[in-house]
Formats: C-alpha cells, structure tokens, sequence
DNA sequence: TTTGGCATGTAATCCGTTACATGATTAG
DNA sequence: CTAATCATGTAACGGATTACATGCCAAA
C-alpha cells in the first residue's frame, strides 16, 4: 500500500530530483499551508519507495555530508498519475477553537472574544503571507507551466482565510450586542446604589 | 495529562449525563462538522477519566443492555474550564485536493476541473446541512443559553463552505481559460480537415 | 427469521510528531 | 569558540480509525 505521505513525495521528485532534507524544505515554503511533513515520515517512506522501485537513489558527494538524492522512477510516476486522478478524500475537521466556542460558559464573553480575535489576527497574518507568496511567484516563476495550479492552490488558503475574518468580525459584533444586553456580570459590590 | 478528546467529553457532559454511545450520536448531530470520536476513543477515554475522578459513573438498567451513566465531577468542570480559557492550538492543515491540484499535470485540465467541481459540489450540500440544522436549533432550542455559541460554530462553517463554493467558482473560470487558450491536446484524428 | 439499532468494549494498525543520536561545516 | 545550518536517520510515543467480538431487543 502506498499512503499519501508517499504520493506526495512522488509529487515533490517530479518538480527535481532532491534529498529528504531538501524536501523538508520544500514542503515548508511551498506546500506547507496545505500540506506538512516531518523527517520521522519522510526518511522511511524514501526507503519503502525505494524499496518498491518508485524512486531512485544516488550520492551525491559535496563539500558538506554526502547527500542522497532521490529520483522519480517511470513506475513511480504511473503510480502518481493514477492516484491524482482518483476523487482525493476529504480529511475529517478537528477545530479546537469550536469546540472551545461551543462548550464555553454562556457568561464568559470576555473568553470567547479572546478566541476569536485570536483567530482573526491569525488570519489576517495568513492573509498578508499568501499575498506575499502570491507576489513572488508571478516575479519569480511567471514562466512555470505549474503556476496557475500553485496560485489556484493559494487561493483556496486566501478565501478560506477571508472567509474566518469575515466569520471573527460578525461574531465579535454577535458578542458585543450580548454584553450590550446584559452589562455587569453582577459583581459582588455593585448595585449597591439601588 | 489530559488530552482534547478527553475535554471533549467533559464538555458533551455539561449538557448532560449521557452513555459513551449516546455521545457518540450526539458528536455526529451537534459538533459532527468540526469535531469527530469514535467508539475507541471514547471507551478508553471514559475510564480513564473515571480513575481520574473527572467523571462518576452510574448504570442505569432499562429494557435493554444496561446503560452506564458517565456524569461531569466537580474536578471535571474545573479542569475543563481552565482548558477552555487557553488559547486553541490551530491543528495542522492537510488537504488531499490541493495537494493532488498542485502536483497534476498542467495539461490535464479535465482531471483538474472534476477535482474542483466536486468540491463545489460537496461544499454546497454542507451550505444546505448547516442552514437546515440552523434553522432546526433556532425552532427547536430557540430558548437555550448556549444557542448563541451553537450559532458561531455553524456560521463557521458556513463562512468556510461559501468561501470554497467562491473559490471553486473562480477556479472554474480560470480552467475554462486555460482550455480556451489551447482549445485541444491534440488528438490523433483531428486536424485532418486542414 | 433476519436485519438493524442499541450498547460496550478490545486489538490491530496507521499515521504522524517529537526527541534523540550523530557528525560535519560555516558564519559570527 | 560556538551557534546555526546542513544532513540522515531511529525510537518512543501519541492519537485516532477500523475491525473485531459480543449480545440483546424490536421490527419487518
């Protein structure tokens, strides 16, 4: 069996060949807002790929450690193809940020609101980096055949982080109009004047 | 140490005593669209708050099996309002689509608009789900004090499911650009005409 | 009578991160 | 000299799903 770890060093070794090392890197700056992997995965699966004969490995000796540079092999790409090409699953949502939302005491508006504009700024930074990104590669890669798909790729990170701003300021409003309705969490020493 | 599925627990039981197989009815109509346990998590997960004293258990003997009660203890709410309060940890994001987008073919247009149409697709039937549940808990728990917070989770989801209908949209368009641009990959038996 | 829902649980397995171990080179 | 970066790997652990095992009751 072939996991999607695997396919999507498949993926990697059709841009160049590269070291393990190499495609941690990649991974950080260019699918990393989408897509993560650690060294503990990508060591192993390098050598069960190989082992299956879906890539190919060779040294490469320079000034630092000898490196080992991994390449697609033909039955390696068939293999990408025809999973590509497969309805891709959608991954099943785990958001702590609702779940804290949907159990916090009633009351504690204060807390939610914390949350949410947490969230908010998190957003607006993603927002500024996907511009960035965005930015770079129309400079830096206007010519590459793939750089539509990469932008559609940054696009759904750049609506889907619109869309929790939208989501945080509705909801701060929603908060604000609850505190409005209900002043003072009726603190011991108030409403003594009456 | 105490681990979010375990204070998902804590939560589901400030609602109410319930089993660990009414909870796992309850995740999938409440918080089924950003939270997911199953039975092997949950099982575990109540005994071992059980030894910890976060929850009582009781078993209550009806028609069938007998069903066993898991309450929240006082140590219970406590922990999990001090949970509560911390700031969410954004889970790491993975998405087969982008990734399978991101490494298909530039050519292979066709593969890549199924791809998008079928997220539009799914992103459209849960537009309709949480419009329907909205309306539901508006009917049906228009009076309960945390229908507010309901809300926010649902309208979060809402947000994210337009923001991918936008976006596959937009996408679409692009692709059909893309056609346009090199309206046939060449086929074997076309061209004869000329 | 047999299917489906109620009900609890365990075991196998997968997928993934983190920490650890090692060591060379380079920049400050 | 020392911290950071390059570079490869393993081990431990954690968190979660799936499949399996069991069995009762009600409805078709």
């Amino acid at each position: 069996m072939t996991t999607s770890t695997e396919f999507a060093i498949l993926g990697l070794l059709t841009l160049k060949p590269m070291s393990g090392y190499e495609m941690r890197q990649l991974v950080a700056q260019s699918i990393g807002h989408f897509w993560g992997e650690s060294y503990g995965q990508l060591y192993p699966s390098l050598k069960k790929l190989e082992a299956a004969g879906l890539v190919s490995k060779r040294a490469e000796e320079g000034t630092r450690r000898d490196k080992l540079i991994y390449s697609i092999a033909p039955a390696g790409r068939e293999k990408l193809q025809q999973w590509l090409a497969q309805p891709p699953k959608p991954q099943p949502p785990r958001s702590e940020l609702l779940l804290k939302l949907f159990f916090l005491t009633p009351g504690d508006v204060p807390t939610q609101r914390r949350h949410v504009l947490a969230a908010r700024d998190r957003a607006i930074e993603e927002l500024k980096h996907f511009g960035y990104i965005a930015e770079k590669l129309r400079a830096e890669r206007g010519d590459h055949p793939q750089l539509q798909q990469w932008l559609m790729t940054l696009n759904f990170g750049r609506h889907q982080a619109e869309a929790r701003v939208r989501w945080a300021e509705e909801t701060l409003e929603t908060l604000d109009a609850i505190e409005q309705r209900k002043p003072e969490p009726a603190l011991a020493n108030e409403g003594e004047a009456q």
